[in-house]
This record gives C-alpha cells, structure tokens and sequence, in this order.
DNA sequence: TATCCGACCTGTTGGC
DNA sequence: TGCCAACAGGTCGGAT
C-alpha cells in the first residue's frame, strides 16, 4: 500500500520522465478513477490536451503535476493499489489499466494510471495561491517536509480527545502516515495504539515524531534503490515489499526486542500490530493535569 | 465543532 | 473442486 515514502519514490520518477512534456491526449478507460473530477471524464481529458507539465510535487499522499501554462494542476493520488507507470508506447495494456496520457513528442513513452482497486484517481483543480490544488488545502504538511511545524503538532496533539493512532492516521493534523508506518512507529516508541494524545509528555510527542520521519526515510532509501527508467512508482516486483518491517504484519512472530509474540487487533476496519509487553495498554482513567 | 465509523472496491486466502 | 466469507486500508461523508 502506497505510503509516503512509495509516493515520494512516485514523485521523483514524475519529475524525470514526465515533467516538461506536453500532453497529445487523455483516455479515461474507467470512469471511477476520475470521480474526483466532478465534471467528469470527458472534461478531463479535454482540459489537458495541449499542456505543458510542470514539475511533480507531493504533500502527504497526494501528488500533483501543474500545468504549467494554466493556474491548474492535475492531482493524483493512488488509494490501496494505484501505480503510474511510463511505458513504451507499444506496450501491452495492463490488466487493470484505467488512465492512459500521451505525450506530443517523440521519446515514445506514454504515463499509465493503473489500479485494481479502484481507490485512487486523478483529477483536474484549480490551485490556491500556494500552489496547492484547492481540494487537499485542508491536508497537513508531511514529517518530512522542512516547513512541518514539529512544535504545533505537539500541542496539536495535547489538545485532541483521541488516540494515538488515529491522530496519526488522521491527515489533517500530519499527513502520509498510513497504517503500516503508524504501527512501525509506534512500536519503536514503545506507545501502544489507544494511548490518548493529551496524555503524551512533550518528550514523548517528540520521540514519537522522531519514529515517524526515521521509518519513512529508512523506506524511502529502499524505495529509491528500486526506481528503473521504466517506472515512476514503486511495484511488487521492485523491492516495494522488501522492508524491513518490525510490527506490521508480524502475528505470532517474536518481538524483535524482547521476544514477545507479537499481537494482531481489529482496530476501525483494519488491524494494529503491536508487542503486548512493549507496548502496554493505557490505563483507563490516565489523564495529564 | 470534534470525533467516530461505515461504505467504497477487487483480488487473494482459507475454511467448509 | 467450488463456493463463500474474511481480509487488505485511504478517504469521504453521514452520524453522533
């Protein structure tokens, strides 16, 4: 599942191989991945015709390329199981192929938004005076992003009447984080996942933080590693899969610290990983005075 | 206003 | 062998 740092490994193949091109034509195969396009396929493609990309840039999840001729960006974002892939023109399509974008030039590569699940989409917005396109203004800048104000999440995260998990799931308060990177953090700061936030000390808000951007860019090395010249994304077979994971999906397994069987908890229609000795659940009445 | 939680979607896996 | 339920999870929007 595409996190932060599989869509930064994303980005980077955008910048290289698609940015600076202008767009010949626009197929939209499944009108689903352009449901965030509220005027529909038919727009979509008509408006990009002619563009020029810009560069390719990200926030969180999201990633977007500017038209570089308009106030407008083309936003992406690939949900549980979207790829953008260059291939050569004369490819075969994929199975699950839903966007297709060529380009008015001779370097017979063409940008493919495949994805079997269908979550993810692309679609057309205005953009704010930042920059940003105007529908993901509400989504918070990323751990990694230099201007990511480490102090105001802190006391962002004292004053939620939540928990720990879900502050960090939750976008608008720090965004890229997803379901695996949350159970990897969290059990590197030995913080089990219903801990409430106002009872996290400023020294443990900031070791968490710390967990969070030392997983995503200890993933976004190896994501890297594994970029060719034919992919802008991260796939199966790439090493997409070849992190070095500590909780996430570990059932049963020995906690890499002390040996304790790891644990698996429905958690709001998923699951959460977690050491039941490194982690110890939060006592009911905790609270911070 | 803040928070919670079901729905969306499809391929894979495991149980019967 | 075939059928079916469970599972994976990011985001949105309705409910509380």
């Amino acid at each position: 599942m595409p996190e932060l740092p599989e869509v930064e490994v994303v980005r980077r193949g955008l910048e290289r191989w698609v940015s600076g091109r202008t767009i010949a034509e626009a197929q939209v195969l499944h009108p689903r991945s352009v449901r965030r396009h509220p005027a529909g396929a038919e727009d979509f493609a008509a408006r990009l015709k002619g563009h020029i990309v810009g560069i390719a840039r990200r926030r969180g999840k999201y990633l977007w390329l500017p038209l570089a001729d308009t106030d407008a960006s083309i936003l992406g974002h690939l949900g549980m199981s979207g790829q953008l892939l260059v291939q050569p023109e004369d490819a075969a399509d994929e199975k699950h192929l839903r966007i297709r974008i060529r380009f008015d030039d001779s370097l017979g590569t063409e940008l493919r938004f495949v994805d079997q699940r269908t979550f993810g989409g692309l679609s057309l917005h205005d953009n704010t005076p930042e920059g940003l396109p105007d529908v993901i203004a509400h989504i918070a800048r990323d751990p990694l992003d230099p201007a990511f104000d480490d102090a105001a999440f802190q006391t962002a995260l004292r004053l939620r009447r939540t928990t720990v998990k879900r502050a960090l799931l939750d976008q608008s308060l720090i965004s890229g984080v997803g379901n695996i990177y949350a159970d990897e953090a969290l059990w590197r700061a030995k913080l089990h996942y219903e801990r409430p936030t106002a009872t996290l000390t400023r020294p443990r808000s900031a070791e968490l933080l710390r967990h969070v951007r030392d997983v995503m860019n200890e993933a976004l090395a190896v994501g890297g590693t594994s970029f060719d010249s034919l992919y802008v994304n991260v796939n199966g077979e790439s090493g997409y899969f070849d992190r070095s994971l500590d909780a996430y999906g570990r059932e049963d397994e020995p906690c890499r610290r002390c040996g304790t069987p790891m644990r698996r908890r429905p958690w709001m229609n998923r699951s959460s990983y977690f050491c039941p000795r490194c982690q110890r659940p939060p006592r009911p009445t905790r609270t911070l005075s």
